[in-house]
DNA sequence: TGAGTGATATCGGATGGCGATATTACGCCG
DNA sequence: CGGCGTAATATCGCCATCCGATATCACTCA
């Protein structure tokens, strides 16, 4: 249901996080859900391969307790974009969104 | 460029709109165009017809100045479903965002 | 009537979404 | 060592969406 309008807020979740710390596929699921945002692997790995691909993302295979993660972490084009839609995002919630919890 | 980043945003601008008032397609695509969206009528007019399909706009036209147009308004299922997505702007906003310009 | 104009509609190739299913790679245990 | 369990990632295939280009529509005015 118009999970269109949520994609792009997901993609934002996923620069934001990668720009903290490394993260990985699995975890980021579980990120997202945890926000309400529920996303299969079939949409996620698609996803950060895609951002990977636009050189957004790069990733680096670590073991970890015998198993194998792909780390991801923003690249300065990725840190452009998350800038960018963080000023869209700031715009957003000027316009429309009811005054609250927010000032100046 | 990762426009799909921004669809989302793009709908929660147009319920948003036509939930103050009605609003048709051309008036959309200047206001989007003000915020920095480049929206072709290719890419808004479908939206705009899903929306509706959806059950979350609705429209009328109306004759103005002689021309016709299709003014499209929010319906109550529509202000459900923007009521989501503010809520989880709120909270990407309250995550994703360096803390400025917000408080409490 | 026909040129002009604001507004909306459609077409079609490319791309993306995503549930289901497969694959990979390691530890563990007999 | 096999082979089982499991965490993590990858892929497949169908369907929906994107969107520039182009067409259509409806009305005014000369």
């Amino acid at each position: 249901m118009l999970r269109e309008l949520f994609l792009g807020f997901i993609r934002v979740h996923i620069l934001f996080h990668a720009g903290e710390a490394p993260v990985w596929g699995a975890a980021l699921m579980e990120e997202l859900a945890r926000h309400g945002y529920r996303v299969g692997p079939g949409t996620l790995y698609p996803i950060l391969h895609a951002l990977e691909r636009q050189g957004y993302l790069r990733h680096e295979p670590r073991a970890v307790e015998g198993r194998i993660r792909k780390y991801y972490r923003i690249t300065p084009a990725g840190r452009r974009i998350l800038a960018r839609a963080q000023a869209q995002l700031r715009e957003l919630v000027r316009e429309a969104l009811p005054a609250r919890g927010r000032s100046r």
